[in-house]
Formats: structure tokens, C-alpha cells, sequence
RNA sequence: GGGCGCAUGGCUCAGUUGGUUAGAGCGCCACACUCACAUUGUGGAGAUCAUAGGUUCGAAUCCUAUUGCGCCCACCA
């Protein structure tokens, strides 16, 4: 280790590691009946998807629990996968095709395919080897892609089964309509956005009384070439007459008329509205119950056609303009207001959608959603943090039928046959039928559409793993069927809250009807990744941190520490590029260490000796001390990490190790290092806090543990458990197979931990009176010292060599009664009364300076407290414990206050 | 129009069930590379915990209202 760079260079060692691990299996999981299971399964990526700081913390999270439970010695699963992503890929493939001047249709379904196949091929691993230079310990041999042939089945099978339960309906609805992708989108696929836009107000002249209008208001005035009526409120004296009477539609001249419903907001713009039943999901329930009259005016691209007379060929807003042309030149256009509107966008490609009225495939969700809820409210399925259950249950109680038929290529191609001959109803079945049941005939058609993907991704959990098992697979079946039974529920899901409408609550409806129990257990909903300024990060605002940027300039054990420790539960994360430096600091802190205690090493020491059982009594106190802070320190890890506290956890590990192992306990021992026991102990608590920081760092854990390894344990781990079964140890161990540190609970000495901060408070105290007078750090210098109790005279003659090295004295004299000593300056607002020796001039008002500022403080808190203790209520109320407390404090000021005024006099 | 989240030192945030003198990282100031680490060490400065009420012996923490920022949902043309 003495060769080795004082610098710790993560691009040699993260490559190297993470091929060995998935060499040796280590990420592979098999059900284990001796063992407990622990399952999470991967938000699966889009086949397009590049890694971002988004997909890194969410990864990084599933990773660390992964790696957790298995150090625990659960058969921990992380399963991965891609999502095959209809709209999104298909619209990149598309793009790539353009360049050669080419659209799907000039290919045909078949070919494109192809080419969406190729694709996959060539670029759809590309985040996958990114997640593996995070770190992430996935089950790569189980890796699914939504678009395999198993899983397919899966996704024909569930839609057969709901088929047939009836909640598979087909209708003619208005819906989301993305003019550029062309094809219907679910509710949740079109968030709406608010827009800067207009109010126009059109003027439709009565049929008979042509010099008469109605003025309707609309935001989108091209829509009035579909208008089959103007509605008014029954209640509205303005127009309560003229309700059944006549209108002209301007421009195609189409007779219209009035007609009363109470939907009709009659404070909104003019209280008359023009109605559009094709183009308007509210207009649409308006035509409904007055039958009217449906005229669909779009194109699938969003040109007018042509029902729109002269307008036909038109895209919508090229056409918005030149009829606000056309009726202002005819005087119809009565004015122009600026109004804020909110549209629905595209979630793929951001294009305003239109309402479109076609024919659709739906799913009844209401039945669904029951059983969904239920699981929810008793608690089966938690959300960490808690207040996402509200979101959660407050869409399930109001779900809509879902929008599953999508009208591209790229996806699941719905299994409906329908026979060209008879044209009786389809049938809904996985395989293709021989021939029609009613006819015979075998001239059958599949269904044109594909399944919404997230009809594909709601299987996720159990489809992942074979599901369903059919004759067909039987062979390989028994062992799929097991591993769904161990690892089915999942433990946990770890996502982002825009998923848990798409996906999360989806998933849930989907394990309780076809698993027939939940998904998983923990929902753990994490915050959304941000710039510094608050801004999603995103390719147009430029502001976008590649974490591929970082892990190659940091590490990746330095981006995963640095994100993890900033996330608080639940909270957004804002980042700048710099917050990185810490994690990269830190592993070098962590590489020094480790150096350092290498080095230091004793050769003669033997294995046996450093993995020897000890017994604390036998251990000096600073040994006992550190040993006591790890375990305190595991105990509270413990904790954060099952309550999925990680950036709790992640910053006590930092706080730890800094600066109680590395600025105390190294600092301290440093002076007797070959003693057996600081030999032992050292080398003890860095190797069991490896096993700790290893999740959350896991590439220089194991850089580390694998120098420990090949140095001093020649294949023996340094664990009391041992190596795992099946394990030779030696040149085949890795810190993965290592397990968790185990509480021993009777190393914690909550009363050494608070001696040994009096020593160091002590210590403190000197230093800081060393630099109040500007002693040079290597100059040595004398102190006296008098304790006030028998004990702190105690605690200080047990350390008194610690003193003296740490704060670098010449000596070091025990007072035996309170005295100044002649040409001292001296700090005596502890238990101990500190006086430090100074030959020539100091500077005198800098210490008056501290002395005026600690007397303030001290005054104040004395009347605080004083205060409190005054008050009767307090002496009654408050426990019995907080009253002492506040007492004793107050007793110990005051005689700190009398000090410092005595020395405050000595000054002047 | 409903719902949610956030306001704590210059910046970014922690702060468990209300209880000593409100913490950390970065930044800043001073000093220090003989001793594992200058991606370091030591010391220091810096906060009336958004505002106003209330509950309480006691509030950054609980309640109410207000202000500002952010997000989600909703059919207001």
C-alpha cells in the first residue's frame, strides 16, 4: 500500500470492479427457502432513454437498498429491464428515417418494424451500460424488454382476461387527439399547459334576422366550422327567448340553432356558447343529449378536411387565422381579448393536442380501482413520504375509463380478429384463430391498433417474470413459477411522483386482478431533479448536469454519495455541479484513511490476531471510545436506512468517519500506532464501516476491502461471520458477499462518549486560546490546568499525554485549587479551568474582545434561564428531568459568569 | 377553482414524538504543507428559524391567517 497514489483514482478502480462483480454472479439472484427475499424492480427505462441526473438518483436509491438487504444476507433481486416506449421510439425512428427523405407509410408497418427493431438493436442498451457505470447491482441475466416475445404474451393474455370480463369496451369519445404523432392519447398523456392566448368573440347572424347576431366567445374560433348548435343557460333572462331559434353558421352557411342547457356558464364571456360536438369533450356530452349533429372538421394531421369546405387541406393554425380574416371582413368578429388558457400537450412531443372524436378502445377502471384503493387505505401498499397517499387515492376515487388503443406501430398489437366476410363481433384471443367461429371463414384481420404502452408496463412486477405459465413453457415454467412465488410481492418501488398515475397506481390495479395481491409493499416517491435555481433540468434550457460528465470527472461513487446525501425524503434535489466535489472529497478521504492505516499496519500481526475477539474491559478508553461511536453510529443507520431515511444515513456515515474516526481517533492513536490494540481497532473499524459505506459507494468499498484483503487476510475475511457458503474465499471475495455489521450493542458507553467530548472540548478550548494569542501551530506551549471535580481530575490525569499531543504543549500542570497563574490567559467556561502560559507581548485586545463577547452570551443565557426557573407554572408543570436540567445549568453559568468577570478585571 | 410542497446564517439544505447555547456541506476570514490526505488540517466570523396571531410552563417544531416561490389536479368555451 506504500506505493499507492495519495490521490484515490476512481477510473481505475470502478471498470475493473464492476467486472468482476458481474463475472463472479455476485448481482444474481435465485430463490433461497433459508432466506429472506428482497425484491425491487426497476423502473424500466425507455429504449431511447440517456441517462440523467433524474435516472441516477433514482437508480442510485434502488441501488443502495439492493446492496443493503443483500449485505444483509436477504436474496436481494434487482430486476431490470427496458420499456419498449411505442410513441416515444417510434418518433425517433421515425426522425432517423427522414433524413433519408422517408415516412412509415413509404415503408409499410412491416418494414418499419424492422427498422424500429434495428434500432433497438444498434442504440437500445446504450442506458444500460450507463446504469452499470453507476454502480447498479442489477440481475442483468433476467433483464426483460416489454416488447419480448413472453412478455407479449403477458400483455395479449391480460387483455384477453379483461376481454372477457367485459371491461374492454370500444366507443366513439371525444379524447386526446397529438396531431403530429397521430395517434389517441390517454388523459394522463396530455397534461395541460396554460397558454397566452385569445378570447374571440364571433358574431352569428339569426337565420331570419340577418342584421341580428348572437355573440359566442371561443378560444379556438377554426372549431366553428364544426358548430352544429349555440347553447345558452335556461336561466339567462338575456337569452331565455331566444332559445329554438335559427342561426347561420357563418362562412359555410349552416343553419343552426339555440338551444338551453344548465351547463352553460352564464358569466363566462357572453353566456352563449358555440358548440362543437366532434371537437369538444364538453360539447360533446351537449350533443349527445340534444342530438346534434357530429361533424368531425381535422384531418389526423391536424389539416381542416373536408367538411370544411374551402378551408379543406388547412393546418388548424394557419386556418385560425384566415377565418378571423374571413368573418372580419364579413364585420363578424366582434373582438379580440387576451386570455390565458390551459391546452393539453403532447407529453412526447409537446404538440398541442386537439379533442378529437373517434372510435377507441377502452378499459372499465372502476372495478379495478375498488380493490386498489382498498389495499391503499388498509396499508398493505405505503407511500414514503406519507402525503402522496392523498394524490394517490383521490385519482383512484375519480378514475376515468383509460384510452388504451393508440393508433401507431410500434407496440402490442391489439389480439382482435375480426372476419372480413361475416363481420360478426371480434374475437379477443392470444394466437391468431384458424377461422372464423360464425363462418368459417379464414379471411380474419387483426385489430390495426397498438396497446398503450403503459398497458404494457402495468404488468411490470409479475410479467418480469414469466407470468403467465402455460403449457407451452412448462418445462422452463416450474423454475419461472417458483421465482415469482419467492420474490412476488415485490419489497419496494422506488419512482418519481409524475409516475404514479401512469404507473404506480396502474400497477397496483393490475397485481390485485391478475396476481390477485399487491405489487409491493413500499412505494418510496422521490423528488424531482433540479438546477440550482429551482428549474427542471432539461435539454432547451441548457441547463442539464450529464451525470456521465460527472461520474468521469468525480466518480460514480462521488455523484451517488454527493445526490444521496442532499436528497432529503421526498424533497426536490437542486443541483450545481459543484455539490459533487463533496462526494468526490470525501472518497478521497475514505482512500487516505484506509492508506494510512495500511501502512501503519503491523506485518507481524497475524490474521488471527486482527479478527481476534476481544473484550472491551481489555481496551484503553479511546479504543473503547471509537468502538463505542461505531456502534452508536450503526444503531442510528440501521434505523434511517428501514425507514429510507439514505440522506440521514449517508451524511451520519460522513460525519462519522471525518471527523470522530479520521480527526479524533486516527489523530489520537497516531502517537502509539503499533500498540496491539490501536493496531486492532483501527483496522476493525474500517473495515466493518466499508461494509456500511459500500452501498452507497460500492466501487471504492471494494477497491479498498480487496487492498485489506490481499494484504492482511490472504482469503480469511475479517468478519466475525465468516465467508459465505460455497465460498473458498480468497482470490473470489468481494465485499458483496460480505454481510452487514452486526449491533453489538453492549459497545455502546454512552457515558465514555460524553467523557471523551470533554476531552476534546478541552482540547478545543486550548487550541482556540492558542490562536486568540497567534501561537504558531508548531510552537509548543505550557497549560495549567484545575479541575473543578474529582472526576473531570480524574478524566484529565487519565488523558493527559492525549492532551498534550493534540494541542501541542510543552507541559502540562494539574492546579489543585482555582488560581491564576502569573502571565496566562485563560478560558474558564467549562468544568476544567484552563489556563494557558505565554512568555513576551500578546495582544491584549483580542482576548478582551472574546472575553467581552463570551460575557454577553453567558449574560443572556443566565437571564433566560433564570427566568424560566422563576416561573411557578414551569416549577409545576414542566418534567421533573427538564427542571433539574435548567437548574444545574444555571448554577454552572453563574459560576462561569463570576469567573469571567474576575478574569474580565485582571484584564483592565 | 381545488389539493400539495417549500420559506432556517452568503448559497444549498438537515432538524426524529414541542425541552440545554438551532446543525451540516459549500462559500468567507486567519494560520499551517516534517508527520495518510491542500480533494488537507486547526481556529474563527456569520441565523431575531418568511410575517401576524394563537395553544403551551416552554414553539424552528403544533393550530389559524397572511405573503412569496414551486408543483399537481380540474370540462369553464
Amino acid at each position: 500500500m506504500n506505493e499507492l497514489s495519495t490521490r484515490y483514482n476512481h477510473k481505475e478502480a470502478e471498470d475493473k470492479w464492476y467486472k468482476f462483480w458481474e463475472d463472479k454472479g455476485y448481482f444474481c439472484a435465485k430463490p433461497n427457502p433459508a432466506k429472506k427475499p428482497f425484491c425491487i424492480v426497476i423502473p424500466p427505462p425507455n429504449v431511447t432513454g440517456i441517462l440523467h441526473m433524474g435516472h441516477a438518483l433514482n437508480n442510485t436509491i434502488q441501488d443502495i437498498l439492493t446492496r443493503y438487504h443483500r449485505l444483509k444476507g436477504e436474496e436481494a433481486l434487482w430486476m431490470p429491464g427496458v420499456d419498449h416506449a411505442g410513441i416515444a421510439t417510434q418518433n425517433v425512428v421515425e426522425k432517423t428515417i427522414a433524413k433519408e427523405g422517408l415516412k412509415r407509410q413509404d415503408l409499410g408497418r412491416e418494414k418499419f418494424l424492422e427498422k424500429v427493431w434495428q434500432w433497438k438493436e444498434e442504440y437500445g442498451s446504450t442506458i444500460i451500460r450507463q446504469l452499470k457505470k453507476l454502480g447498479a447491482s442489477c440481475d442483468w441475466q433476467r433483464m426483460r424488454f416489454t416488447m419480448d416475445g413472453e412478455y407479449s404474451r403477458a400483455v395479449k393474455e391480460v387483455f384477453v382476461r379483461l376481454w372477457n370480463k367485459g371491461l374492454v369496451y370500444q366507443d366513439d369519445k371525444v379524447i386526446n387527439w397529438c396531431p403530429r404523432c397521430q395517434t389517441a392519447l390517454a388523459d394522463e398523456e396530455a397534461p395541460h399547459r396554460e397558454l397566452a392566448g385569445n378570447l374571440y368573440y364571433l358574431k352569428y347572424p339569426f337565420k331570419d334576422e340577418p342584421e341580428k347576431f348572437v355573440v359566442v366567445a371561443t378560444t379556438r374560433p377554426e372549431t366553428m366550422l364544426g358548430d352544429t348548435a349555440v347553447a345558452v343557460n335556461p336561466k339567462d333572462k338575456r337569452y331565455k327567448k331566444l332559445v329554438g331559434r335559427a342561426l347561420t353558421l357563418p362562412l359555410i352557411n349552416r343553419e343552426i340553432k339555440i338551444i338551453a342547457d344548465s351547463m352553460v356558464d352564464m358569466k363566462f364571456g357572453t353566456g352563449a356558447v358555440k358548440v362543437t360536438p366532434a371537437h369538444d369533450p364538453n360539447d360533446y356530452l351537449l350533443g349527445k343529449k340534444h342530438r346534434l349533429d357530429f361533424i368531425n372538421i381535422l384531418h389526423p394531421d391536424g389539416r381542416l378536411n373536408a367538411n370544411t369546405g374551402e378551408y379543406n387541406g388547412m393546418d388548424r393554425f394557419e386556418a385560425r387565422e384566415v377565418i378571423l380574416e374571413d368573418l372580419k371582413e364579413r364585420g363578424l368578429l366582434e373582438k379580440i381579448e387576451a386570455h390565458r388558457l390551459s391546452a393539453g400537450h403532447c407529453y412526447r412531443c409537446h404538440t398541442v393536442i386537439e379533442p378529437y372524436l373517434s372510435r377507441q378502445w377502452f378499459v372499465k377502471m372502476k372495478p379495478l380501482a375498488k380493490p386498489a384503493v382498498e389495499v391503499v387505505r388498509k396499508g398493505k401498499v405505503k407511500f414514503h413520504p406519507k402525503r402522496w397517499t392523498k394524490v394517490y387515492l383521490n385519482w383512484m376515487e375519480n378514475i376515468q375509463d383509460w384510452c388504451i388503443s393508440r393508433q401507431i406501430w410500434w407496440g402490442h398489437r391489439i389480439p382482435l380478429w375480426y372476419c372480413l366476410d361475416c363481420k360478426k363481433e371480434a374475437v379477443a384471443v392470444i394466437e391468431k384463430p384458424d377461422a372464423c367461429r360464425s363462418c368459417k371463414s379464414t379471411n380474419l384481420k387483426q385489430d390495426e391498433d397498438v396497446l398503450d404502452t403503459w398497458f404494457s408496463s402495468w404488468l411490470w412486477p409479475f410479467a418480469t417474470f414469466y407470468w403467465p405459465f402455460d403449457s407451452r413453457q412448462q418445462a422452463a415454467g416450474s423454475r419461472q413459477q417458483q421465482d415469482l412465488e419467492y420474490f412476488y410481492p415485490t419489497s419496494i418501488l422506488v419512482t418519481a411522483p409524475e409516475i404514479i398515475f401512469f404507473w404506480v397506481a396502474r400497477m397496483i390495479m393490475a397485481g390485485l386482478e391478475f396476481m390477485k395481491d399487491i405489487p409491493f409493499r413500499d412505494v418510496y416517491i422521490h423528488g424531482t431533479v433540479r438546477d440550482i435555481e429551482g428549474k427542471k433540468m432539461s435539454k432547451s434550457l441548457g441547463n442539464i448536469i450529464d451525470p456521465l460528465d460527472i461520474i468521469n470527472q468525480y466518480g460514480a461513487d462521488a455523484l451517488r454519495f454527493s445526490l444521496i446525501s442532499i436528497t432529503a425524503q421526498g424533497q426536490d434535489v437542486f443541483l450545481s455541479k459543484e455539490r459533487f466535489e463533496q462526494g468526490r472529497n470525501f472518497a478521497n478521504k475514505i482512500w487516505n484513511a484506509s492508506r494510512f492505516i495500511l501502512m501503519n499496519l503491523e506485518p507481524s500481526l497475524t490474521n488471527a490476531d486482527l479478527c481476534a475477539f476481544f473484550k472491551k474491559e481489555d481496551l484503553d478508553t479511546v479504543n473503547r471510545w471509537i468502538l463505542s461511536r461505531f456502534y452508536s453510529t450503526l444503531k442510528a443507520i440501521n434505523n434511517y436506512l428501514e425507514s429510507f431515511k439514505l440522506n440521514e444515513a449517508a451524511n451520519l456515515l460522513y460525519a462519522f468517519f471525518w471527523h470522530e474516526f479520521c480527526d479524533w481517533y486516527l489523530e489520537i492513536v497516531k502517537a502509539d500506532i503499533k500498540h496491539p490494540h490501536n493496531q486492532l481497532v483501527m483496522f476493525k473499524v474500517l473495515e466493518k464501516f466499508l461494509r456500511l459505506i459500500h452501498p452507497f459507494m460500492p466501487f471504492i468499498s471494494e477497491e479498498i476491502w480487496q487492498k485489506i484483503k490481499n494484504t492482511r487476510m490472504q482469503g480469511h475475511p475479517a468478519s466475525p461471520a465468516g465467508p459465505p457458503a460455497g465460498q473458498a474465499g480468497g482470490r473470489d471475495t468481494s465485499i458483496m458477499t460480505e454481510r452487514w455489521p452486526h449491533l453489538e450493542e453492549q459497545m455502546i458507553d454512552k457515558k465514555l462518549e460524553k467523557q471523551a467530548e470533554s476531552i476534546f472540548n478541552l482540547i478545543k478550548e486550548i487550541r482556540n486560546l492558542r490562536s486568540l494569542i497567534s501561537v504558531k501551530p508548531q510552537e509548543k506551549v505550557l497549560v495549567s490546568l484545575y479541575p473543578h471535580s474529582k472526576q473531570k481530575q480524574q478524566l484529565v490525569g487519565n488523558n493527559k499525554d492525549l492532551v498534550i499531543n493534540l494541542s501541542r504543549l510543552e507541559g502540562l500542570q494539574v492546579l489543585d485549587k482555582s488560581m491564576r497563574p502569573e502571565s496566562t490567559i485563560s478560558s474558564l467556561t467549562g468544568e476544567i479551568d484552563i489556563y494557558l502560559h505565554y512568555s513576551g507581548l500578546i495582544d491584549i485586545d483580542n482576548v478582551r474582545a472574546g472575553l467581552e463577547k463570551k460575557l454577553t452570551n453567558i449574560g443572556n443565557l443566565i437571564k433566560a434561564k433564570s427566568g424560566r426557573i422563576k416561573n411557578k407554572d414551569f416549577l409545576k408543570k414542566a418534567p421533573q428531568g427538564v427542571v433539574n436540567q435548567e437548574k444545574e445549568a444555571l448554577v454552572k453559568l453563574e459560576g462561569e459568569i463570576k469567573r469571567l468577570k474576575k478574569m474580565a478585571d485582571e484584564l483592565r
